[in-house]
RNA sequence: UCCUGAGUAGCUCAGUGGUAGAGCGGUCGGCUGUUAACCGAUUGGUCGUAGGUUCGAGUCCUACCUCAGGAGCCA
């Protein structure tokens, strides 16, 4: 790569440059009565750099058999194009064959669609839509940390083994090293895991928000950001069994500086990457999302709205929408609720708070009123729930009552109940799903295509 | 897991009980400072799998598999 240029770099270039070095793949070849023009890419942008191959190098014979996605060298000058559609490009002195493709190569220059492309998920990054998607990913991970980092958060390693397998946040993937076809077992016949690797039952993690608590009694403002794993058979267009999350987690941080934050990142995200992605932005726009950059805009002209759970379900059965499903205080929202919501009624996301404590997890702060608790959703058109968080319960006593009316041993969870033991204080957190985020803010409405190699059910190829 | 729909050429699809088709791609030729080029020719099939109905099934029936959309679970 030394002394190479990208063909982002040569596109940007604003002089011509007599010896230029560049690497990439074969996007498409058209051949002229006495030379070549080949489009290429090297992944640093969306764009091709046109490379001129005359007839006069030693091996233009390979050069006119070049299929698309062959990769190449080329040394030449980097000139004024004389065509449309680029400013620059480069005539090749010296044009290397690195590895040659065949008819057999998968990518056609004209559109796929995602499913076909979803089939050969190792080489889809080659296309301007996956490359696209895979850049803003990159960039989005960094805004991300850009955002907690410029606040002074500090970015937590939670564990990805654990032992907390309550919290109902779903079934788990067991973690274990016991020979499945002749497993330990106790006196009563089960398996025993106390003859386990850790000695203990262990699973991959589906949620660091727990271990995040201890570091925010600590360090304050703390967030993490990793891969998290759900066991759910879940076959939808938004759901993965393995997806990464954001979880901030800050001490001294009630509900509506929870709300606060979350409004504030969801928004810094999409300027992010509406200023330094806009060439992906842009073919989102074209070709995945009609609507992309005017829904962007809009979300980012104005606050979300907040409502309480109690004023949405009275607002839902005062719509006179018909609704497949049922609308009745105490139940979950639908999502064709959480649709009306957010698609037709305020067309903007959303944040619901205040849910009741029978439908939420047991360390949601309970509200003065005893029968709501602090939980807040973020609801976006399109996705609905990308955002899920609350404030948590610092009361000692009333944690434990929680932990009881869940059918959870509160003797199982010492350690996080020493953070109310020991100085406790109140605060807030909440899980950002990235790739719910990614979809968001490209337009892309399948979980499966914001991901790399995507693992759901039945699926784990690559 | 449930509901709905789809599976035919490398890709996108048509074919509605009677000879397997088109466009794109690929290949070959022509033309051209070209731009998802253009013109001509050509290549291309286990009709998802297994059964069944029928003189005859891509087409009708049954089961299964895969994919998509929706639901539940959630991020």
């Amino acid at each position: 790569m030394t002394g190479s240029t990208s063909v982002k770099d040569a596109l940007r270039s604003t002089a011509a440059v007599d010896s230029i070095y560049v690497q990439g793949w074969v996007r498409t070849r058209r051949d002229s009565k006495t030379f070549s023009f080949l489009e290429l890419n090297d992944g640093s942008s969306l764009r091709n750099l046109q490379v001129i191959a005359n007839d006069w190098l030693a091996n233009y014979a390979d050069v006119q058999r070049l299929a698309t996605g062959a990769s190449i060298a080329v040394r030449g000058k980097l000139i004024p194009s004389q065509g449309k559609g680029q400013s620059w490009e480069v005539i090749a002195d010296d044009l290397t064959i690195i590895g040659p493709s065949d008819d057999t190569y998968p990518l056609q220059k004209k559109g796929h669609t995602p499913e076909f492309l979803r089939e050969i998920a190792h080489l889809r990054p080659r296309s301007n839509l996956f490359g696209s998607v895979f850049r803003v990913r990159s960039r989005l991970a960094f805004a991300i940390h850009q955002f907690f980092q410029e606040r002074d958060f500090v970015y937590v390693h939670t564990p990805i083994i654990t032992a907390s397998d309550c919290e109902g946040a779903g079934e788990l993937f067991r973690i274990t090293t016991i020979d499945a076809t002749n497993p330990p077992r106790g006196g009563d016949g089960n398996i025993d895991y106390a003859k386990d690797f850790f000695a203990r039952s262990t699973f991959l993690t589906v949620s660091g928000q727990l271990e995040a608590e201890a570091f925010a009694c600590a360090l304050k403002n703390v967030y993490t950001f990793g891969p998290t794993f759900r066991a759910e058979n879940s076959n939808t267009s938004r759901h993965a069994n393995e997806f990464w999350m954001i979880e901030p987690e800050m001490a001294f941080c009630d509900l509506t500086c929870n709300m606060d934050t979350a409004e504030e990142l969801v928004k810094y995200l999409i300027r992010d990457i509406r200023e330094n992605c806009p060439d992906e932005i842009e073919l989102f726009g074209k070709f995945v999302d009609k609507e992309l950059t005017a829904r962007l805009e809009f979300v980012l002209d104005r606050p979300f709205q907040r409502i309480s759970y109690t004023e949405a379900v009275e607002l839902l059965l005062e719509s006179g929408e018909k609704f497949e499903f049922p609308v009745e205080q105490g139940t979950n929202l639908q999502s064709e609720h959480e649709r009306w919501l957010t698609e037709k009624h305020f067309k903007c996301p959303v944040t619901v708070f205040g849910y009741p404590k029978e439908i939420k997890p047991f360390y949601m702060r309970l509200n003065d009123d005893g029968k709501t608790v602090t939980a807040m959703d973020v609801l976006v058109p399109g996705i609905g729930e990308i955002v899920g968080g609350s404030q948590r319960e610092e009361r000692l006593d009333v944690l434990e009552a929680n932990m009881r009316r869940h059918n959870l041993d509160p003797v199982e969870y010492k350690w996080y109940l020493d953070l109310r033991r020991y100085g406790t204080v109140p605060h807030s957190g909440f899980g950002l799903g990235f790739e719910r985020m990614l979809m968001f803010v490209t337009g892309v409405s399948n979980i499966r295509d914001v991901i790399p190699f995507a693992r759901t059910p039945g699926s784990a190829e690559f």
